[in-house]
DNA sequence: ACCCCTCATGGAAGCGATTTCATATTGTAA
DNA sequence: TTACAATATGAAATCGCTTCCATGAGGGGT
């Protein structure tokens, strides 16, 4: 560029004191001067840096975004709403790809702290983590405040917006009951994420309310990616008392068990039930009638984002305590939960 | 924070200037005080501001994308691409949805000039937008490269890496015609867009090739979303002589063709032939076996970093003339552009 | 022993804003 | 007309870095 406020102020005869009064709206400035500054900044051109500002008043309107995965449709709305927001609030967003890969998310909180964000929305690589702890920590106490996303990091000190996960999951659990199910199967998430856990204990919890034994065949470790998913239901399918239903944690793993049913002949909904966490829009126009947990997941984000914004503008005033949402979810049902009875009582 | 170069100076007994010729790695520093002040700088874990530096050097390590809809799993690829590429070559991405609107597009570019972004990679909203053009072009001459991604804008001016659409097209209906059709229908895309106009060429230019006259009451205007895609469908299969192969401009586009066709107990492959642009991956896993133009979509992403990357290490370089990269597009023919002739022929 | 060159380091001037403090100008009441 | 308050403006310090220039300390050649 090259064009400063003192190129104005000398265009315009004022200080470039008046030219700062008249770009951030100080009541005392004379109309004529206004003008007068106003027109020398449109004719040369002129746009103030952000980066002379931000160093002169210690205070910037960036905020990071640190996700898993950036090509996966539930983060992306999330992102979505996370950007929704803040244009509304005139803040702008560095975005940053972690990759499932705590090394990489380490680097990136380094990058935050070097541009000295104002703020931060979090969707922690692995829930376990120390040292994303330990720098998130150190934020916060720094005053940058931090916002996690979905998954929760081990404690409950952090400000978060999550979803109903324990519920939601006990829910479809609880409907494949009442369906007459009684052998029922979870593909788990990854042990290190709150959706995870929550999910799989909501499984728990509604199999423990009918009293029925968990059967731990039954209970597949995935990794909310469609292949494991896939080969899960083999396994599972291939038992000699198969599961008649399959409640499957992520929009992802949910897949790869159409996937392995429709390549097997499997009919869903009446050879095997089968009920997923997070909608998938596709199916929809694929003639797939998925019954699944669904939350409104750009809201999330918004909410996030919202959430955040409370922090920062209310910064300096003392913790008060972490403070959490929890998005409701919906169970919707399109008829992947029902069975061909006969099929399931051997 | 607080904590800055001249705490760590102060700390180690040495300048500022030491200090900072420790961080930026310059040979002029006696081992031992360059262990002293790595030391302090340990000790009082900090971390130099970015903001200054970038004040100082006038040189940002940030760029800037503004992609129309974040949520399009297609525009996610081309910044999972982005991503990977910067990552690489430590810089850091500011992401704008512009959500389609060619006002906030304007907004966004303010915001970059404002932070001295270092480049821009950039998905118009609209192709024939004047003062998109002009913000960019200015954008280029004062030294900050812009790369446009996928669309173009009015001119061949700027750098850009897009892809063989009119080629991709062409192959499409040319197999559609090498299949016996010669009814085959489109739907188009925006015409303010480089894809949709590319992909209506190649269209005319199959036809034309094999002599077969263009009818337009065969070729429907859609705008790259399902909606309008699943109507024109209606219009098409309702006509007195209704085309036997539709080809569909994008992959939302395809969704609500297969939608139609499903809903009204089309068999695709047999009853109509499909052929869409941009692959589906969850259609495979649904077990619909869609044809489709493919093209390596997290590459053009990484091409176009990569591009941005050079020019921006060699800003100031008289202009070479812009430079296009056009990413090869494959046909994937997976059935669907197959049919039962005897349908087709009245 | 002298001179010159190289290398390590510090001092201080920017970069482009904001902001405090001081000053000049104007208005108004006595 | 004087005096004091309110208002408009400018000078200069500041934010946290980088970098140019100056200076001092060694080292080698003659």
């Amino acid at each position: 560029m090259g064009i400063n406020i003192y190129d104005v102020a000398q265009n315009a005869k004022v200080s470039s004191a008046t030219v700062s009064r008249v770009i951030n709206g100080s009541p005392h400035v004379r109309e004529e001067t206004k003008a007068k500054v106003m027109q020398s900044i449109k004719a040369l051109g002129y746009t103030p840096s952000a980066l002379a500002r931000n160093l002169s008043t210690g205070d910037t309107h960036n905020i990071g975004f640190l996700v898993p995965d950036i090509e996966n449709p539930f983060f992306s709305m999330i992102l979505s709403g996370i950007s929704k927001a803040a244009d509304e609030y005139g803040y702008n967003i560095f975005i940053f790809n972690t990759a499932d890969d705590a090394g990489k998310e380490c680097r990136f909180l380094e990058a935050a702290r070097a541009e000295r964000l104002r703020g931060l929305l979090v969707i922690p690589v692995d829930s376990r983590n120390e040292t994303t702890y330990k720098q998130l920590r150190s934020f916060v106490q720094d005053g940058v405040p931090v916002v996690l996303v979905d998954r929760d990091l081990r404690d409950g000190r952090f400000d978060g917006v999550y979803s109903e996960d324990f519920f939601g999951s006990m829910q479809a659990v609880s409907c494949f009951l009442e369906e007459g199910h009684r052998r029922i199967a979870i593909i788990n998430g990854p042990e290190n994420s709150r959706p995870g856990n929550e999910r799989w204990r909501g499984y728990k919890e509604a199999l423990s309310k009918w009293e029925i034994p968990l059967q731990m065949q039954y209970v597949k470790q995935g990794d909310f990616h469609q292949e494991r998913a896939y080969d899960a239901m083999a396994e599972l399918m291939c038992m000699e008392h198969p599961p008649t239903a399959v409640f499957s944690s992520n929009n992802l793993t949910s897949l790869g068990c159409i996937r392995y049913a429709l390549e097997h002949g499997l009919s869903i909904g009446e050879d095997i039930s089968l009920i997923g966490f997070d909608d998938i829009e596709l199916l929809q126009a694929v003639g797939i009638q998925l019954s699944v947990v669904d939350r409104d997941t750009s809201q999330m984000g918004w909410k996030a984002m919202k959430l955040l914004i409370r922090r920062m503008h209310k910064a300096g005033e003392d913790d008060t305590a972490a403070s959490e949402i929890y998005m409701p979810t919906k169970l919707i049902l399109r008829g992947s939960e029902k069975w061909r009875r006969s099929h399931g009582t051997v």
